[in-house]
DNA sequence: TCTATGCTTCGGCTATGGTCGAACTATGAA
DNA sequence: TTCATAGTTCGACCATAGCCGAAGCATAGA
């Protein structure tokens, strides 16, 4: 008699490439429309319509109507937590969906991978925060230092918020354009979306690449020079 | 152009039902041969032997050659982490193989989940933990408090040993024959190994079962009722 | 060497499920 | 009402991959 939970279901809705592509686009933690799925996972939109009922139906996102759209996002923190760490195992055990790292020098400069921050500017981000000691490396394993914290804090990040849930509050991610170590995490999303709010930057339309503004690159290179 | 790490290939490797079995099967943290995990997965040998291979390719399971036996395992504690983020998903979400829980009186008493306590006395220590301040609750979340610290070191487990991986020290687990929680994680398996290895209980062969002895059954009475 | 056991490989069968074209439903705008 | 856009459902096609029987290696013991 087999009782336990049934890993294999969800491991059946993750291990389509299409539906794969779909809860990548959604780890954003926006909101998409089903011909934005489309497009994201390169498969027409009736294809779509059925692999977004599959994994509503398993629990993995869920749908908002709004007008004529219709909104999908992932179902909660969980689930983003649980993509996140597949993500990681995926990276360390090789999986790559491209053997090379992305062409266009504007992505190895600034992209956003899933909801934060990479390519140059996010190595260069993880090194400061190392070098700085607001981050603490032991092993694979990554913590934010007191320093870290109050680091944190006067960047206008609320600690409580963005660790109140199950997804790992910072962890690293292996960037493939530069084959180094970036920040990850709800941390890593936080500061990304600081920095968005703060116009230092913003993302390009359809398109994974952050555009610097001047001033933004200038508040950017001062955070990292900043002593303790 | 895509990028980032190829989930949908771990995805299918744990989306087969029969792959997704080798694998609980293997969270026990034991090596086992390919025959054994073809009697879990429920499949002939020479199936279980394509989907050993496939795993192994993809870098989940490992395996070690001893005499005409091949021995397979886990590749490190990451897998683990991630099978067990996946199991928890899967019990939230309600994907369960079976309806109703273990017939077997003994089964629902004490048994094994994987590789912790479950049943009656999974439920018992949980709360007993809980109740004395060891534990702490927030939301979903579970967390040592410094008191639990200091319990779990007098009952000979190393924190330092069971903390150092990437798997979570203690989490929730739904109990399936009794659909309340009990405790799960490094923990979790650190508390039952240790009782095995005190002979306060031992697992049946070829069974879920967890065999308390009349002396173990009253070390483990003592050792919820024990106040702080 | 011979035999038993553990496991893998090969080949053929079959079912599952991903895919898209076409038709259908729903909402909003003119 | 009419048209356009967003999305779902249906049906047919087809590739993938899970499955097992049979045969082939490999190791241990006699």
């Amino acid at each position: 008699m087999k009782d336990g939970p049934d890993i294999s279901r969800i491991g059946q809705l993750i291990g389509d490439p299409a539906r794969a592509n779909i809860l990548s686009a959604l780890m954003s933690g926006k909101a998409l429309t089903a011909t934005e799925l489309a497009q994201e996972a390169g498969v027409t939109l009736q294809t779509t319509s059925g692999h977004l009922a599959k994994l509503a139906d398993g629990g993995l996102i869920r749908m908002r109507k709004q007008g004529r759209h219709r909104y999908y996002a992932l179902t909660d923190d969980e689930v983003a937590g649980v993509l996140e760490n597949l993500m990681h195992l995926a990276a360390m055990k090789g999986h790559l969906r491209t053997r090379t790292g992305p062409r266009d020098p504007a992505l190895r400069h600034a992209r956003i991978c899933y909801d934060h921050l990479a390519g140059d500017k996010g190595i260069a981000l993880y090194d400061a925060l190392i070098q700085q000691g607001h981050l603490q490396e032991t092993g694979d394993e990554l913590s934010l230092t007191r320093s870290g914290e109050s680091f944190v804090e006067e960047f206008g990040i609320s600690l409580e918020e963005i660790q109140s849930n199950r997804r790992p509050l910072c962890r690293q991610c292996l960037d493939w354009s530069e084959r180094r170590n970036h920040l990850a995490g709800t941390l890593g999303k936080a500061i990304l979306d600081q920095m968005l709010e703060r116009n230092w930057a913003k993302r390009e339309v359809n398109s994974r690449i952050i555009q610097f503004s001047r001033e933004g690159e200038r508040q950017f290179t001062a955070l990292l020079a900043k002593q303790n």
